[in-house]
RNA sequence: AGGCCCAUAGCUCAGUUGGUUAGAGCGCUACGUUGACAUCGUAGAGGUCAGCGGUUCAAGUCCGCUUGGGCCUACCA
């Protein structure tokens, strides 16, 4: 084994072999059990983010253990088509090559989409594959691909045939930049600091004038009506009447509306049903009409009047506004801060306007996904989000499915040539029901989230009644961010339900976002991204992913710091050299991997640690459970730096170095090597992949991979309380030794005494019987069995005492410094102690175990108070 | 405007149903190159668990209020 750890020597050769080997190829049908979990399918708009290394690694990490565990795993890869992300990229690639999708057309500029697609797709399996993703690429799925094309028509079909899927005009939230509607999800609220316009509009027959205040001055040559709440007093007598539109002399009835606030700026609001969502609603109501002043490139129309018709809205603001001045209109203007919708991908206010759109009322399915997490059917990780997704969902509107785009799944409805239409899965179809063959394809595309909410299952060939589907569906867990909860995850629960009647997945485990060391967002302007890709060339794929599992807290963003990440990449290094190690020491002996113990004839440290690889491997897999990925690779870390390095293998060394032979220790090293690599291989399976397989015996666990070999658990037979309660004393006692030996300033090597001395009885006879271990873990010969001499510097541990003899000890000013120090805090530690154990409630309340814990405490705190009362020279009675 | 979350060591964070002396990584201090590893070892220092009040024999943990951050949802023009 090379003495430098270097992850790049191996990782390659590795990700071939399993590639190879076919490994992660999942059965249908199987007899074993089902372990499925779906990608969350990466945009094909560029590369992998650190956000999507977090959630493969979770994702590989399960599928791993499960494989492991014997489960017929599936984890399946694919790609989403991305509809506005993707278009865009591809727009502003061609816009830099001087010429537009316009000047394309729809074909060529999709076969333009098409090879995007396909190099991005290949650079993010590429990715995954760096990262060791177990996924089973022979399933690999895409958005737009022509299976899930099938399933999108046929859901679409039969939603519409259950009326949920309509075409209707509305008011929407118009993109001018992207040119197309989006759906109120893809609107971000941003708080801007505008004005409110107070604008006096003269009532018709009377020289009476009224006040209206609005944000949005240029909407006013769309209005068609002024409404005030039922209630308010001061405008009854208005009802009935009408007001004077200023510039353009429109007149405008006055209605009464609960909508409006009374308490608002003067109670009276003007009402533009074209471009205002709240308008729209109350011009329904009061059968106003709608008069579009803004066009889909949000420059205002002919019916703004010639004064303003081709002005962009904002520039149309200004002018309205002087002109209102010029005539008088305009009463005060006042700063005002309010949230306006952006959109999300395109950045510029959204223009709310009635277009004619698809919509899906989701009313009933959101109920159903709301029922299914109050039942307990859907398990949201963590359950912080629950009162989140119950607000959402029963307060859902409709969904606005349709978009003016043309990279997408196109709309399944063909129009005849007078406007009507028919819905059908296909073209065939479509001719069959509209009694010609005259016929126009709808020209838009669905919402990407269309697609994406039907992914658990259009990706395992529904509605096909499939192999796959009945052996993968439905998925085990589905592990993504909690930014895309309601764009995605709870479409896929409505859509579950609606077409298979089951929820696609039992569990959501919602992860963080990934934010530098400093806790701040990622962001290109703030050049503080780590990409993946780096990070796998300098710490190694391995590091990578522990560091992101471990610091996976519920609920909780995740600050990645790099150092953080180069300390893992050390623990690989631990893992190598423990490995190094052994593998050295045990060269040419007949010690090999044992498939199964037998435990009769082991010495303590052996049977001490396969209790606690026991242990450790039964809580590893309790922890993973429970999706505490963090608390799992905390025990992975601590059980083979802590107790197998720092601890075992020392323990073994004078076994190992021929100083003081035990029974099969090189046997029981290399099997706990062995399972302790299998615990690990699901986080970092390369490092145990390239390890492993130099382990002497480890073809009798598995012939080809680690990857296939069983994932320990509990061994009952192993586990040992009371070897580990001797051995837990033996180590104490070690360590208080060496922390005497450096308050007493011994050097390394240097002489001194250490005397031993406890009470009769199984710890004192054990204590004797490992003379030589605890000799040999001190680097002394001097251990003497009795109480130390007057001088010595002592302690207790477990019952025992010890003191350490230095030649000419003396105690320094620094020394007798910290032992007062300890020995103030003791006498405080024991007056609490009796004060608890003298409330008569205590003694009678608390449990009996706590209370002898608090006694047992409180003994030895006494005896190492008077220990130090002696080293201190004082008085020992107290 | 509603709802949710967070505040614990110098930094970034764990801490399950309340229970003995609140943990980790990094950083810091002292010593160390002893035949796996200096990407290391040994031993340490470091915390009024944001503040105030309450429940309880017992509170980092449960309840209320305050302060300071963050997030989500929302048609007050």
């Amino acid at each position: 084994m090379d003495k430098a750890f270097e992850p790049k020597s191996y990782e390659e050769r590795w990700r071939r072999h399993w590639r190879d080997g076919g490994y992660f190829v999942a059965e249908a049908p199987s007899a074993k059990p089902r372990f499925t979990i779906m990608i969350p399918p990466p945009n094909v708009t560029g590369k992998l983010h650190i956000g999507h290394a977090l959630q493969s690694t979770l994702q590989d990490l399960l599928t791993r253990w499960q494989r492991m565990r014997g489960a017929n795993a599936l984890w399946l890869p694919g790609t989403d088509h991305a509809g506005i992300a993707t278009q865009l990229m591809v727009e502003r690639q061609l816009a830099s090559e001087g010429t537009s999708r316009l000047e394309l057309g729809r074909e060529r500029f999709l076969e333009r989409m098409w090879s995007w697609k396909a190099e991005y797709q290949t650079n993010i399996r590429q990715q995954l594959e760096l990262l060791g993703a177990s996924c089973d690429w022979t399933r690999e799925r895409f958005t737009l691909d022509e299976g899930l094309n099938r399933a999108v028509r046929e859901a679409f079909v039969r939603l519409y045939e259950d009326g949920l899927i309509y075409r209707a005009d509305y008011i929407v939230n118009w993109s001018p930049q992207l040119n197309t509607a989006i759906s109120d999800l893809e609107v971000e609220m941003k708080t801007v600091q505008g004005k409110l316009y107070h604008i006096a509009y003269a009532v018709e027959g009377s020289d009476e004038r009224i006040v209206v205040a609005t944000t949005r001055p240029e909407t006013m040559l769309g209005d068609t009506a002024i409404a005030f709440h039922p209630d308010d007093d001061r405008y009854q007598h208005l009802l009935g009447k009408a007001a004077i539109l200023p510039l353009l002399g429109r007149r405008l009835p006055f209605v009464a509306d609960t909508g409006v606030e009374k308490d608002f700026g003067t109670g009276l609001v003007k009402v533009t049903p074209f471009h205002d969502p709240f308008d729209f609603e109350l011009g329904r109501r009061h059968n106003l009409p709608a008069i579009q002043v803004i066009d889909r490139t949000a420059k205002m129309t002919e019916a703004a009047g010639p004064d303003f018709a081709g002005l962009d809205r904002f520039e149309a603001r200004k002018k309205v506004v002087a002109a209102l001045g010029d005539r008088g209109h305009l009463v005060k203007v006042e700063d005002h801060t309010h949230n306006v919708g952006h959109s999300q991908r395109g950045g510029e206010a959204i223009e709310p306007l009635v277009s004619t759109q698809w919509f899906c009322d989701v009313t009933s399915m959101a109920q159903q996904a709301h029922d299914a997490v109050a039942s307990g059917e859907l398990e949201l990780v963590p359950a912080t989000w629950v009162a989140t997704w119950n607000h959402w969902l029963l307060n859902i509107k409709p969904w606005c499915i349709s978009r003016q785009l043309w990279w997408g799944h196109r709309i399944p409805a063909w129009y005849r040539p007078d406007g009507t239409f028919v819905v059908a899965r296909d073209e065939a179809e479509a001719r069959a029901k509209a009694g010609t063959d005259d016929l126009r394809q709808d020209d838009d595309v669905l919402d990407t989230w269309f697609s994406s909410a039907l992914w658990p299952f259009s990706t395992l060939g529904w509605p096909e009644e499939s192999p796959d589907m009945a052996t993968f569906y439905p998925t085990e867990v589905l592990v993504t961010g909690h930014d895309i909860l309601f764009f995605w995850v709870a479409r896929m629960v409505m859509t579950g339900y609606r077409f298979t009647g089951k929820s696609p997945f039992k569990a959501v485990h919602l992860t963080g976002l990934v934010r530098d060391a400093s806790g701040q967002k990622m962001s290109k302007t703030k050049g503080n991204v780590l990409d993946p890709v780096d990070l796998v060339d300098t710490y190694g794929a391995d590091a990578v992913r522990f560091t992101l599992a471990i610091l996976d807290a519920p609920g909780r963003d995740i600050p990645l710091d790099p150092e953080r990440m180069a300390g893992y990449r050390a623990f690989g290094n631990k893992i190598w050299n423990a490995a190094r190690f052994a593998l050295t020491r045990l060269e040419g002996t007949d010690a090999r991997v044992q498939p199964s113990l037998e435990l009769a004839g082991l010495a303590a440290p052996e049977r001490w640690i396969l209790s606690r690889l026991s242990q450790a491997a039964a809580e590893v897999d309790d922890k993973l459970t429970t999706f505490r990925f963090d608390e799992a690779c905390h025990r992975l870390y601590h059980f083979f730096w802590g107790e197998l390095c720092d601890q075992y293998i020392e323990l073994a060394k004078p076994a190992l170095l021929g100083q003081a032979p035990r029974p099969r220790v090189g046997d029981v090293l290399l099997t706990v090597l062995d399972r302790a690599l299998r615990l690990l291989h699901p986080v970092m399976p390369f490092l145990t992949e390239e390890v492993w397989q130099r382990l002497p015996g480890h073809e009798a666990i598995h012939p080809e991979t680690i990857a296939l070999a069983p994932f320990p658990g509990r061994e009952p037979a192993w586990e040992n309380p009371a070897v580990e309660n001797h051995m837990t004393a033996l180590l104490d006692l070690v360590t208080r030794v060496r922390g005497l030996a450096v308050e007493l300033g011994v050097k390394t090597g240097a002489p001194y005494r250490l005397h031993l001395a406890a009470e009769e009885g199984a710890l004192a006879d054990f204590v004797a019987d490992q003379l030589p271990l605890i000799a040999f873990q001190l680097r002394t010969e001097a251990i003497i069995l009795g109480p130390a001499p007057d001088g010595a510097a002592r302690d207790r541990v477990a019952g025992i005492d010890l003191g350490v003899v230095v030649p000419k000890r003396e105690l320094g000013p620094e020394e007798r410094a910290r032992l007062a120090a300890e020995l103030g805090e003791i006498d405080e530690q024991i007056r609490r102690g009796e004060e608890r154990l003298g409330n008569e409630a205590f003694v009678a309340k608390a449990p009996a175990a706590v209370i002898e814990g608090n006694r047992k405490k409180l003994a030895e705190l006494k005896e190492r108070r008077a220990q130090l009362r002696s080293g201190l020279g004082l008085e020992t009675s107290a």
